[in-house]
DNA sequence: AAAGTGCATACAAACGATTGCACTCGGAGG
DNA sequence: CCTCCGAGTGCAATCGTTTGTATGCACTTT
């Protein structure tokens, strides 16, 4: 590999001035800049990017931390955020963490390593303290999806509560009286918030409560699919299911056929997420869409911009920016 | 951030001896190795990866370059790189080109510029002469799934000659004896290599082939969906379909119930690459089922053997695995 | 007692870029 | 004729590491 001072010698004049002029900085006249140019050109040389990191303090790099990329909703997001960084010259390292907080640790050990201008988390959990941590020291952080409104985060996502409780609603002006409910991890507020809109829009319209209803989730393979099919088989069976996601629905979608009932016609299933697949089932999903692509997008540019006001030592109020959601109506829902 | 001359500044030494000790070198009494960890851990203090790529010409960095995130089946080959490579004390930058060569040919610039040590691709075209070259200039390369067995790259992938023409000898063997085709894009040549596999099928069990039962892919969205209902409602329908991969097994599954047969019972369909979904179908989908995981660990292996090589000055011979592929019998036949 | 040995440590030169400062040089103004 | 100016360029320091070589010191060896 070339490197600046190659250029420098086959052009005839110092490294400092390729660098000038490769930067299109003043102070270099036309001609030793066409010279330079084409002698770069001929040597197939491009800026060794380390060096340049280490000297400018910022690597054009951020970190997007995941718990699964195998998770459906993950890969939008990501796409959204690769797609706004690509425009903004900026890098995107993929962090993998499985929901396992050691690996997560791990990885932001070696951010911290200035390995990255800031990072996007989307594995946020009340007990994250070492990203707290993280941002604490002043290092540029925005949540995506998961966040905990009351800790002064930068954040993306959108308003599980509402989005639930007007799902649900919709549900019961549909007629239905008896919703179940299959819940995700507890330890996550985004589930926690949908349960909650769940049983506000049972408030609303004067339903009660019934903890018969309520499949917790053990996140055991098939637990949720017995779970099912032991709530549809025994005592009245619910007319309706809102799953507080779209993989839960599924899964439910195939318990309640597999007990011999049909969707729509017995029981109406409504997911959350609107993710690819839920159009391509039979019965097409009802859901909840959530736009993660431009989440994903918008957390970008918020860091971006925490980045740079870092950089200028400027202030930055960080907030949190709620999305807007669709309850998308197919046929899984009468 | 702490530097290495704070530490040694706290602990008395020089910065040398800080790097000696820290990284485990002889030559450092226990005594002074002891005051220099306590002067670190005091300090918060991590090394520089920038500053120490810098130096060792080395980054521990790899890229994946991927056609596309939400595409099901790279999800899968990232997580066995990503997971490999955290065994191995490797950061893995995620490059989505979206199937665009501007995009992908941005990436390689970056990544020449010392920004990681090696790189796995899973967008190899036949036309893909950037690529090539970067080889040809001794930078380290892994091909996945996508690959041209000619032309001396490292490569991970399946037969899939070979599993196309068993999983279409299977329908046959089960009494089915007008098999259509899905093709998938006809530039690139793993869809080419399961045409051929049917092809070879049917010959090889004495059947025609048919050049009406063969559907082109025109990438546009709901192409396939009415080609594959035109070709099931008019003159004699096929009893089987093969589709060269599992996302045009599914629209298939849908156009063919769309038009009131049934699957298995009228027509047996068979996908490729048993995605996650496939399982999850009604009826659930045989497919052929290719090992990604393990083939996007292994890639990182080799990558990792190529860079050790090429960093040892020691030669290389590239060659191309073939893993396993499986075929998942469910009930999309009979 | 002089020389040799080996260990622990420090010094300084890289790695490849950027950038403040100093220098040169031709022309304008006093 | 001297000074000043600004454009164009080069020198050298810097970013934070690693590492080859030199140094100092306490011992042993002859």
């Amino acid at each position: 590999m070339n490197n600046i001072k190659d250029v420098a010698r086959l052009a005839g004049v110092s490294a400092s001035t390729v660098s000038r002029a490769l930067s299109d900085k003043a102070c270099v006249s036309d001609e030793t800049r066409e010279r330079i140019r084409q002698a770069a050109a001929e040597l197939n040389y491009s800026p060794n990017v380390i060096a340049k990191s280490l000297k400018m303090g910022r690597t054009n790099t951020i970190a997007l931390l995941l718990p699964s990329i195998r998770n459906h909703i993950f890969p939008e997001i990501a796409s959204g955020v690769e797609d706004e960084a690509r425009r903004c010259g900026v890098t995107v390292i993929l962090c993998n963490t499985d929901e396992d907080e050691r690996i997560e640790k791990e990885y932001l050990a070696k951010l911290r390593a200035q390995w990255v201008d800031g990072v996007i988390v989307s594995t946020m959990k009340p007990g994250s303290d070492h990203i707290r941590k993280l941002r604490d020291e002043g290092f540029p952080i925005v949540l995506t999806s998961r966040y905990y409104g009351d800790d002064g985060f930068d954040a993306v996502a959108v308003d599980n509560f509402g989005a639930a409780r007007g799902a649900v609603d919709y549900l019961i002006k549909r007629g239905h009286k008896r919703i179940a409910v299959a819940l995700g991890s507890g330890e996550l507020n985004i589930y926690k918030d949908r349960f909650r809109g769940y049983r506000q829009a049972l408030t609303d319209n004067g339903l009660a409560f019934d903890e018969a209803l309520v499949l917790h989730d053990s996140g055991a393979a098939d637990d949720l699919y017995f779970k099912v099919q032991t709530l549809f088989s025994f005592g009245p069976a619910p007319d309706a299911l809102f799953a507080t996601n779209d993989p839960k629905a599924i899964i439910a979608l195939r318990a309640i056929r597999d007990v011999g009932l049909r969707v729509p016609q017995d029981v109406s299933v409504l997911g959350f997420d609107n993710i690819e697949l839920s159009a391509m089932l039979e019965p097409p999903l009802t859901t909840v869409s959530q736009p993660f692509y431009q989440m994903g997008a918008l957390a970008m540019k918020k860091l971006l911009c925490q980045i740079e006001a870092k950089e200028a030592g400027k202030p930055y109020r960080p907030r949190v920016n709620l999305m807007d959601t669709e309850l998308i109506i197919r046929k899984s829902t009468r």
